[in-house]
DNA sequence: TCAATAGTGTCTGTCAGACACTATCGA
DNA sequence: TCGATAGTGTCTGACAGACACTATTGA
C-alpha cells in the first residue's frame, strides 16, 4: 500500500516476516470436501395409464477401507493445499459423476473433535444437483462401487417443552437410503434440538442412531435435505433436477417429493408461470391427454 | 458393529489400520476462524424530540503483525487441533467481547488459494449478534486495540446482460466502515457476478477495491450482510440485537437499517405482533408521547 | 366408455402496502 | 400551540388454498 517499507515490532518487513514464516509451528487439521450428490429419477409404474413417480437419489460410495470398511458414505476426499475448496468439490464430482459442469453449493462445514477416527478432520459439506438425462455413468460403473440411494426424510417426532427463560424444541428425523439393485438399506435418525433460553438461541444436531451409514454423514444428509428443501421454495434451483424439458405435472412431482408434500395444480401452475416457457412439443402415447412440454426461462436472475 | 474383526485389503483390522495411520503423509492447509461481530448503537441526536438514529456496527481489531500490518481485520485465530471450530469460534468471541452465551451461526468457508500471503489458510466464518446493553468491553478497551465500526452497505450498480445459452447479472456492493473517535474510514467494493448458462448457475465474489480493511475481509462482511439481511425476514433473529425491553419503534428502526429500507408502521406492527408482548412500561421524558416497552415473546421456536 | 392426467376458472381468506386518522407528550 | 412520535382503522390489490369444471387420450 505504502512506499515506506513498514516494520512490525521486530523490525521486520513484510517480506521478511513472510520469508520467516513457519506455517508448520503447530499441528494442522485435516480438511476434507464431502459431496452430497442429488438426482431424481423414475419409479417403475405397472399401470399404463400412471404416470412414473419420482423418487430423489442420492449418490454413495461403499467404503473399501478403514475405518467404515464396508459401510457407505458420501463421495469427497482431502483437500490439497494447492487447490481451492471448491476445486476439490469440482474434482470430487467429476470423478464421480463424469459432470464439469453443474450446479453444486456449499452447505456447511462440520468441524466437531471425533467425527473421524483416524485423526482430527474438518469436512466442508457441498450440495449437487443432477438431472438424470445427463449422468454419463451409471451406478455401480465406478471402481469405487458407487451407487444412487432412494432416499426418505421423516419427521418422527415433535416436541415442544417451556422452560424456566424460554423453551425447547425437538424433532426426531429419519433418513432412509435404499438401494434396490443392491438390496440395501441404510437408515438413521438425527435429532436436533433447538434452545431458547433467554435471548440466545442455539441450534444442536445429535445422532441417535445410524446404520450402514459412515462417519456422521447422515447429519449431513439431514443438513442438506433442509436446505433443499428451504431453497426450493425461494429460488429456481429446482430446475437444476430438470431435463431439458419436461411437462408442468413433472415439475410438480419434483417439488412434492422435495418437499415431502402435495401441492395443488392450481396454484403450482400459477407460482411457477413466469419460471418456464412452453414449447411447441407434447408428450406422446400417455395413454391419456397429452401435456405440453416446457423448458426453463433462464432470462431470469436471482440477485 | 460386527463382533468378527474386520479386515482390508491388507488384512488389517480396524484398529491396527487407526495404530498405523499418519496424519502428516501430506501437508495440510491451517484452519482459522473469522468472526462478523455485529451490534447496533444509537446516534446522538440534536433535537430532544427526535429519536436517536440506529446504526449498525461491526467489530475489529487492528492488525499490529504482517502481514496487513495496521489495517483493521475481522477478529479471528487459528482453530487447533483440540477444539471443534464452533469452539474456537466461541473462544475468539469471548476473548472479544468477554460474552459467553451469545448468538452465534456459521456462515461460509472461505477456501481459494492466496487469501493469505503467509500460507494456505482456510477460513470459518460465523456471525454473532450482540445487544449493545449486554457489551462490558467498549472500543479500544482491549490490548489488540478492537474498535466498533459503523457499517453502511450501498448497491452501487447493478447489471444484466443477456447471453447466447442464459444471461448474467452483476452488481457492485460498496462497503464503507466508518469510527468516528479514531477517525478512521475503511472502504471495499464487491462485485457479484450471477452467470446463468443453460442449466448451471454460478455465483462468484471479486473484490474491486480494499482500503484499510484486511485479507479478503470486505468479501466476508458483505456475505455477512446479505445473510443478515435475509434471515431478519424469515427469522426472528433481530432480537438477539435488542435489549430486553424496547419500543416497536426502535424494533422497527433495527429493522430499518439491516434491511437498508423505510417500513411502514402499521404493517410493521402487525407483522412482529406474535412475536413480542407488552409490559407495563412506558418510554419517559421523550419529548413527545411516551411509547410502551415490549419483550421478546420466547415461547416460539423456528424449528 | 372410462381411468387417468392436463389444464382453466373462480371463490375465498389472508396479508402487505398505503394512507388517513387519533393520541400524547414537553418546551 | 406545535413538533414529534405512538398507535389504530380501513381500503385495496396480490396471491395462495380450495375445488369444481372442461379437455384429451388409449385400451
Amino acid at each position: 500500500m505504502s512506499n515506506q517499507p513498514i516494520t512490525d515490532r521486530n523490525g521486520m518487513t513484510e517480506e521478511q516476516f513472510l520469508e520467516a514464516y513457519d506455517t508448520n509451528m503447530y499441528e494442522h487439521p485435516s480438511v476434507t470436501v464431502d459431496m452430497l450428490i442429488f438426482t431424481v429419477m423414475d419409479r417403475e409404474q405397472g399401470n399404463y395409464r400412471k404416470l412414473p413417480e419420482k423418487s430423489l437419489q442420492l449418490l454413495l460410495i461403499k467404503r473399501g477401507e478403514h475405518p467404515y470398511l464396508g459401510q457407505w458414505a458420501l463421495p469427497g476426499g482431502f483437500v490439497s493445499v494447492d487447490e481451492s475448496i471448491e476445486d476439490a468439490a469440482r474434482r470430487e464430482l467429476f470423478s464421480e459423476t463424469n459432470i464439469a459442469n453443474i450446479y453444486m453449493e456449499q452447505l456447511y462445514t462440520w468441524g466437531d473433535l471425533g467425527r473421524d477416527p483416524r485423526t482430527r478432520v474438518i469436512s466442508c459439506s457441498y450440495m449437487a444437483l443432477v438431472d438424470r438425462t445427463h449422468l454419463h455413468v451409471q451406478a455401480g460403473e465406478d471402481a469405487d462401487d458407487a451407487a444412487w440411494f432412494e432416499l426418505t426424510y421423516e419427521v418422527l417426532e415433535e416436541n415442544r417443552e417451556e422452560r424456566a427463560q424460554g423453551c425447547e424444541a425437538s424433532r426426531l428425523i429419519s433418513i432412509i437410503l435404499h438401494n434396490e439393485i443392491k438390496n440395501e438399506t441404510l437408515s438413521g435418525i438425527v435429532r436436533i434440538v433447538e434452545t431458547v433460553q433467554g435471548h440466545v438461541r442455539k441450534l444442536t444436531r445429535e445422532i441417535l442412531q445410524s446404520s450402514g451409514i459412515a462417519f456422521d454423514h447422515v447429519t449431513m444428509v439431514q443438513y442438506a435435505i433442509e436446505r433443499l428443501r428451504n431453497k426450493v421454495e425461494y429460488t429456481d434451483i429446482i430446475i437444476n433436477l430438470m431435463p431439458e424439458t419436461f411437462t408442468l405435472s413433472e415439475l410438480q412431482r419434483v417439488y412434492e417429493i422435495i418437499l415431502g408434500k402435495d401441492l395443488l395444480a392450481a396454484a403450482f401452475r400459477r407460482k411457477i408461470a413466469d419460471a418456464v416457457t412452453e414449447t411447441d412439443e407434447y408428450t406422446k402415447d400417455a395413454g391419456h391427454r397429452p401435456s405440453k412440454l416446457y423448458r426453463y426461462n433462464m432470462n431470469r436472475n436471482s440477485i
